[in-house]
DNA sequence: CCTTTTCCATACGCATGCGTATGGTTGACG
DNA sequence: CGTCAACCATACGCATGCGTATGGAAAAGG
């Protein structure tokens, strides 16, 4: 029923378990023969498919940014008409696949781990480009638009951190007035005293 | 030079080696033995002072609780004035004080403890109302208040997870950049088409 | 049918980390 | 000076988790 029913077992099913691992216990979930228990195998199997438990951490952070990644972001946004709307479409589909809190516990994995701190630097570097361009294209100066991509991204970083006791729900509504605001408020010039001046 | 020259240990030490080992390690870096290496001591003094590992581990997630409760918010901002300087100190407080990315690390390690997940919801709550209490004083409305209170929380929650690898000037910038945003952006319906319609 | 390759079980060695038991040292205090 | 308590060192038992070595089943291929 529950069970696949396969004979033999693949590496990506590793990298799965090792996934839910990740998202229930964190990075020290990640325990080779805890795995393999829960896979009813043997770890055995687990040093078949992998050179040793590292190789498989490299797999299951490969996998988060494949997830994140830009490819899989412009792939999945060709509908989205307005800038506004691609970018809460964006922010949503990554609350529903990253129900979990992945994000929060690669970034802190990868600060004792230099060669995937500078890969993480760079995936950034490139999401930053392309959120804040959607930001350009919603009418925001250059400026504006990288700070609000910068909090974008920040937002969508910590979100389960932050919310992940919550039903699905309610993080979709929370992360929904999030982006509405990031996207429609306008900006108005930090003036002395800041009100609300409205338009009179 | 460096050491204290203290004679005897006393708890308050202890608690002070867990909480750098998990600035920099995470949790999994609180050990008792790498902690008694790293002060020149023995096990026996640790145990000692504290009845195990656990006892340890909730002492520094009380004083990260104590450094973000409310009476510390409130003790720390009796001077600032207007509403959004207050929030203003009050981010910048927390990025130089909290260099590290124990909120996250704490938050993670809560999820799979019950009885700490409660304590830190309840505490966000208070934060909540304090927090959303002084967007209402800037002169935003209670929905937007709350949303604002909100993010502004995210924000402060993710800061390290982020922008860890920064030096804490660009660290500050971003978060003026962001906690100004939040405190002096006016809110404008979301209409059909928002573009740049301005006050014409 | 026999061999080879694939895939996994079993069993071991080894390191690490928690907790305890027990003894030793030092200073306060009578 | 003797005693007691505070504080720590040493040594042990035990559990866990990684990695390896080796054998076995089972399917594929000739």
């Amino acid at each position: 029923m529950a069970t696949k029913s396969k004979e033999s077992l693949s590496a990506s099913d590793w990298i799965d378990a090792a996934w839910k691992a990740i998202g229930t216990h964190g990075m020290s979930g990640v325990r080779v023969e805890a795995l393999a228990t829960k896979m009813k195998v043997t770890k055995g199997s687990f040093y078949w498919h992998f050179k040793d438990r590292d190789a498989l951490i490299d797999a299951v952070v490969q996998r988060w940014l494949d997830v994140l990644s830009i490819k899989t972001m412009e792939g999945a946004l060709k509908e989205g008409a307005l800038a506004s709307e691609r970018l809460w479409l964006l922010f949503e589909r990554v609350v529903k696949e990253l129900s979990t809190a992945h994000s929060a516990v690669i970034r802190l994995w990868a600060r004792s781990n230099p060669k995937l701190m500078a890969v993480l630097h760079a995936e950034h570097e490139k999401r930053m480009t392309f959120v804040a361009r959607a930001f350009r294209e919603v009418g925001f100066d250059e400026r504006e638009s990288l700070l609000r991509a910068d909090m974008y991204l920040s937002l969508l970083m910590g979100e389960y951190l932050v919310a992940g006791g919550l039903p699905l729900e309610k993080r979709l509504a929370r992360a929904k007035g999030q982006v509405e605001l990031l996207t429609t408020r306008e900006h108005v010039k930090p003036t002395r005293r800041v009100r609300k001046t409205t338009c009179d």
